[in-house]
DNA sequence: TCGCTCATGTAATGGGTTACATGATTCA
DNA sequence: TGAATCATGTAACCCATTACATGAGCGA
């Protein structure tokens, strides 16, 4: 899966994997990423399947740049993997919701503790979708101007972490109550 | 992590690696999973620890049963995990939040055929948790009434389940409406 | 008779993280 | 002077999925 992130990146430009990791911590980051040794190792995978080609820049005083294209059965793997429908639900894992789950032994005023430092971070989390993320798309935007179309697909992802973590701190606060209310 | 989940079950009462699978699959199962073969190679690992005892019980006409028990060791190390603060937010990842994301070369009717069976399928899980869940939550009830009070806990996540699909729903006809409108 | 449930496991492979290794430039 | 940025990669390890293997009983 992280191939076809990889492709869609270069498919705005011939990016380094350096760059692609830059992009997806400010891009994708949320609902996807990856670390930088991973990206380097299918980067040489996706190179191997002939989907991209890379050749070396040269750099004075820096490391040389290995950059990496799209080739066209690169562009024809993305878009078949774009079109193909998505049909069984995603299996998500989340920490806190199986502390919560498991949580009753723990007592009251732990719980609480938790929960309120939860309700904190995503309170952070939200304020960043709403101010960090959209001033990174300017900029993205600023650099390649032809990529304005694509912005809106960015926006509507963005809008969904913001509900997303809407609705969270909102069941943070509601747990918090049902806790404090209920439990001895 | 699935480790604590195991611990976390093995508190409620001893059981086998196969009704760990069950429960896991009707309980924890939207917010954590894990294949059977996992489930019996982290058993294996926590009884190495010392976190869990097994003995066998033998059955006719079907297969002997390795009923597993939680340990002092066991409990502790559950409890201190379920103590432990979260401190840094959780990488989630969303197939098909990448491919909105990416999605501008698909076109316009590829990606609104793409998000209205996502649509169809959370309403789907939605009904799931609104009626689905409730019951075997009562079934586990009915077999353990002692664990009344956990099941406060369960219900708090069956809630969240309940508002994440809506939020993602929510999102969906958004993003529907917004292609629709927006795309040529 | 065919497939499902109960019940346990191993082996191979894939996906992802952490640690290691290198080295010049720039900014505080 | 010390840390961050730019830039690339390998190796070891851990977590997770898929495939394989076994075998009785039961219901359609």
């Amino acid at each position: 899966m992280l191939k076809y992130a990889i492709l869609g990146f270069l498919r705005y430009r011939p990016m380094t994997g350096y760059d692609i990791e830059q992009w997806m911590e400010t891009s994708t980051g949320h609902f996807w990423h990856a670390k930088i040794s991973q990206i380097y190792a299918t980067l040489k995978q996706v190179e191997a399947d002939g989907l991209v080609r890379s050749h070396i820049e040269p750099q004075e005083g820096r490391p040389d740049r290995r950059v990496y294209t799209l080739t066209d059965g690169g562009e024809a793997a993305l878009t078949a993997w774009l079109a193909a429908p998505i049909v069984e639900p995603e299996m998500k894992k989340d920490t806190l919701l199986l502390k919560v789950f498991f949580g009753l032994p723990l007592g009251k005023d732990a719980l609480l503790t938790q929960l309120r430092l939860q309700l904190e971070l995503h309170k952070l989390q939200k304020q960043e979708y709403e101010t960090q993320t959209p001033q990174e798309m300017a900029r993205f935007l600023a650099d390649q101007p032809e990529l304005a179309a694509d912005a809106l697909m960015w926006e509507l992802t963005r809008r969904f972490g913001e509900s997303y973590e809407d609705t969270y701190i909102q069941w943070l606060q509601e747990a918090i109550q049902v806790i404090e209310d209920q439990l001895a």
